[in-house]
DNA sequence: CCGGATCCGTAACGATACTG
DNA sequence: CAGTATCGTTACGGATCCGG
């Protein structure tokens, strides 16, 4: 609400001044995933329209809450205080798990990369922040990543950037089992849902039952 | 967004068709603080107009998020689904916490209440669920009450419903200070800057101690 | 007076077309 | 590709009016 702002003494008031608008929280929602282009972060929300998106994110950069890096081929990424709001909406997003799927929804628009936010609440950071690891996921045509280190789990869009510890294959349904913990990655192994690549099925099941998504991050 | 929706098969895309239109979220930080009445929650949200509170008011209850009781001076409430909207509610508060205050902000839309909501973090609850306690606090005119029950604390507006444990009175100043830990108890006790009218100093110290607000709930 | 409902001017939005 | 311009439509904000 760049123009007509709520105006109150509110911390949640003030975060909705800046984040509230519509289309706001779902382009940050897509700079979780990494950083962008302009066509990629419209892709994912073709309803918006350019003008808006436009809009959006000059008022995000001068808010201090994302980034445009140098104008050819310019990039977007979350500033630091941007990437904080990961929490914030990760709860958000499991309030919504259980609001029901009526026909107004689009399932076309299902991407492994949305359930990667959710999923990475499952994926368990070493004790130590030293340790990087980075999961790799093919998920039906989709591939994503997870980046493990400084004791954080940051999923990310596309192919790793370095050789991942471990490479998983499976189709969308059983990525969405898994993060929603309807099956445990022994049965997912068990019953031939995942295809391991690269690594052992100790790392895959290591990596997946440490976090507690209940737990609201 | 009961019309224009995003119809994403996103959890935080379902979650803003439902609560992401203007006013929602604020409508629901009221309702975190207790049942309302129609005028109550207008007062609160000046701005906003009757009719968008009613239409407000209309769709929540229709997407299980409030409960209306009965016709003549109906009251609203939050159902239990709506209630766990406090978690991510807080975090996005945290958030805004650090949000620059400036000359848009009206600095006499500042309410002990809206400060209890962040503060309810900073409150212990006894690690077995069965103790309930009752803290009540005199902020200027303002009072408000926490009831700690089953290993929860929740913030509410007016006088406790029972003897309260503790009773405090501080301005919004120091009240505030306490929320966002500038502050000790401790401090605030030597100071003079809180008065114990029921209870202990112990007490106060004790109930204040145990939580952590930075751990965004 | 309280809880709305109706009406209307303004601001935000969505779609498309256009430009550097 | 990354925006900008334009325009019809929708949502919002303020005021007024109505039934209990």
């Amino acid at each position: 609400m760049a123009n007509k702002t709520y105006g109150q003494l509110c911390p949640l008031a003030r975060s909705l001044d800046v984040l509230g608008e519509r289309w706001t929280l779902l382009i940050i929602r897509e700079l979780l995933l990494g950083p962008r282009r302009f066509k990629d972060i419209l892709a994912a929300l073709p309803a918006m329209g350019a003008n808006r998106l436009s809009e959006r994110l000059v008022s995000l950069a001068t808010d201090g809450i994302i980034n445009k890096s140098s104008a050819p081929m310019p990039i977007y990424e979350l500033t630091e205080y941007g990437e904080l709001l990961r929490a914030p909406l990760i709860t958000l997003s499991l309030w919504g798990l259980k609001l029901p799927i009526d026909e107004r929804i689009d399932a076309s628009t299902a991407r492994a990369e949305l359930v990667a936010l959710g999923l990475a609440c499952a994926i368990k950071p070493r004790a130590d922040g030293e340790t990087h690891h980075i999961y790799e996921f093919h998920v039906g045509d989709e591939k994503l990543h997870f980046l493990v280190e400084n004791g954080r789990v940051l999923p990310r869009s596309g192919s790793a950037p370095a050789a991942a510890d471990l490479l998983v294959t499976c189709d969308l349904c059983t990525f969405t089992a898994l993060a929603l913990r309807e099956i445990t990655p022994e049965q997912a192994l068990q019953a031939h849902r995942v295809l391991i690549l690269a690594g052992t099925a100790a790392q895959f099941i290591d990596a997946l039952m440490g976090g507690d998504m209940s737990a609201g991050i």
